[in-house]
DNA sequence: GTCTATAACTCGATAGAC
DNA sequence: GTCTATCGAGTTATAGAC
């Protein structure tokens, strides 16, 4: 891994830490390993690697939401599959966790994947609702937009929760919530 | 209004939009209206004001939620007068945020009335739902505090896609595909 | 109780040697 | 391509006058 490549990494992983107004360049390249001079030769700047660092962090998140949404079986088995998946939930999210920044929601080109992760996801959602519904698993009466998003709402939130009470607790119950109201909304 | 007064709702409106991380001391004094010194007489420094924003903030949090938790009238009709009650969406949860910045919940004294708020929520909402099985408006088959945790974890996700869109859109779906969820699960 | 001055440090960024 | 030195500003906090 050169340097370029062990700045991003490192970005990356402070952002997802500390967040944008936490992370000092002065701290990634401790982490990367890499000097001041190494760090503005690649780089403009802090807003420049905090850009290539959350692109990259966006592109992962839709490509693991991909591995279990896009994968065949029914509908409800694939949105169970998706929020039961392995995760990190005492570290949060970390695209999520951009939002509560307020210096990347000022600068478009740190905002745009953000808003467009949380976009893509749920109409990716919304479209495999929309599946169970025509397939008969799921009730007509539901709305796929609407749902999509209390699903998406209810991991961001699950985080939050599970961050607050120190275990992840919470946020398993409020998934396993979610996942029984899915479950008896069957037409 | 005196000082003491001004510096801690100073700090809370600093913490709601900026984080503990990006709050100096110094942007405190100057949203006051008080100069250092006065800042450091009342205050023994950054964490002692934030200890105290951060716990009034959360009374206040739990006192609006009683207002429509506690009111009179039917479990469900609680519930959805909490989900639909006015919000500032786009700012974001006062507390929920705090779960995002490591500084607070590496402090004890920060993290603890984070810890309590959502706590006290989630027994609470559990306790009205449990209500509205026994009353029979909702289904036995709802666990009351899985149930709670999604709901909550809605809200706090809601406020997430919210700001992640630039729009409270995302928020205004999420409440309504939970309420749509709850209202199909009747016995 | 509030002021100003100052300390010791970190911030994000630039300059210029090698 | 990476280094070290340095910049000016901002950070949290203390000291001491008033």
């Amino acid at each position: 891994m050169d340097a370029a490549e062990r700045l991003v990494e490192s970005t990356r992983a402070l952002l997802w830490e500390r967040g944008y107004t936490g992370t000092s360049p002065r701290a990634i390249q401790e982490r990367a390993g890499a000097g001041q001079g190494s760090m503005y030769h690649h780089f403009r700047g802090k807003p420049d690697l905090a850009a290539a660092a959350i692109r990259r962090t966006a592109d992962e998140l839709r490509s693991r939401a991909r591995d279990q949404l896009a994968a065949p079986g029914p509908a409800l088995a694939r949105i169970e599959a998706y929020l039961r998946r392995d995760r990190d939930v005492l570290l949060g999210c970390p695209v999520g966790r951009l939002t509560q920044d307020p210096d990347v929601l000022a600068d478009p080109t740190l905002h745009a994947p953000v808003a467009e992760t949380f976009d893509w996801l749920c109409a990716e959602l919304s479209a495999v609702l929309a599946e169970g519904i025509t397939a008969g698993e799921l009730s007509p009466a539901l709305d796929p937009d609407d749902t999509a998003a209390t699903i998406v709402a209810t991991l961001q939130g699950g985080y939050v929760l599970a961050r607050a009470a120190g275990s992840r607790d919470p946020f398993d119950r409020a998934i396993q919530g979610a996942l029984s109201l899915l479950k008896a909304a069957t037409p």
